[in-house]
DNA sequence: TATTAGTTTCAATTTCTACTGAAATTACGC
DNA sequence: GCGTAATTTCAGTAGAAATTGAAACTAATA
């Protein structure tokens, strides 16, 4: 497979695979498109690979830059900016984590504390409490878990880890 | 705060963790709801409960009895269908991870095995090169790891886990 | 086997999300 | 501080995804 093929058939992968899990295909693919590039892209470099408009660029590597994907660069004597995708997938995974956690599991968490407050003896109310209670548990676990991950370096991850849960 | 609003609050906060992870607000409501009822609940009983149309129920149920979290329950003597959610929420977890797994992460590491096969010299698809073996590192030890997980029993994973990864 | 309660399907429609493009704003280099 | 290249914003729009609703289908029962 050339260069040209594969770089399209990631993007395109990347895109997708954001997709379904809630990441805009735009978004994915600006990633995707750092993440492959050996040097500092401008804003006009992705304009121009992906065919989107400057509007859609600007927003979603602001996002990027949000979420600790991606990084500006200022070029001495270059008026405009650059930029360049975190390389380091540990950190990529960490960042995306992060994110996500607080996004989303958190405040799930804090529903959960509020809605444990149900109260009443009908069966109603008692399998409530129940599911709450089991729901409660698991997501604070996950984030627990998802907390030592983030705390964890990569190598932790790729050899000891798997070692320790065989 | 009585069952009625924490209720809606957790129909309301499932379907909105549903939408974020690229799951329909509806088949996350439909869920959610049949976790939380003490009985198997029909079809009409659906529809009342989220104001929605017969087919958009059908079409979430079925969905959920794919993914494994919902089964269907035949009551003697009654010719409607009836439904009722997996309410072990070990259970629960494993579908999930299994069926994303299967549609998104299988893919994408079958995708990046024929990714690394773009060859060349330059800069470009060096950089390329390094990524997809990167990723491909990062998603196959995912991959093991989720399968180790969807194997294991709820105990382990609560109790003995935390411990060892701590 | 005719009736009908119940389920499924899917074209049309609505709703929601992402994207565009141009105007407004910013800030660099002179 | 001026002119201008570059960035940001955002109302309008396009496109995608979810939903409806009615017709087609299925199967239980009389």
């Amino acid at each position: 497979m050339d260069i040209q093929e594969g770089k399209e058939k990631f993007l395109q992968s990347w895109g997708a695979l954001g997709s379904s899990w809630g990441i805009n295909r735009t978004m994915a693919q600006i990633h995707a498109l750092l993440l492959i590039s050996p040097r500092a892209l401008s804003a006009d470099d992705v304009i121009g690979e992906l065919q989107i408009s400057r509007g859609n660029a600007n927003m979603n590597l602001r996002a990027l830059i949000d979420w600790g994907l991606v990084y500006k660069e200022l070029k001495p004597g270059e008026r405009k900016e650059f930029f360049v995708a975190e390389k380091d997938m540990w950190e990529v995974i960490k960042s995306i984590i992060t994110q996500r956690k607080k996004k989303e599991l958190e405040p799930m968490i804090r529903a959960l504390d509020e809605l444990a407050s149900v109260e009443g003896h009908t069966p109603e109310s008692e399998e409530f409490a129940r599911v709450i209670k089991d729901i409660k548990m698991f997501s604070s676990k996950a984030d627990s878990t998802l907390e030592t991950l983030v705390k964890a370096d990569s190598n932790w991850f790729i050899g000891t880890f798997m070692k320790m849960i065989k």
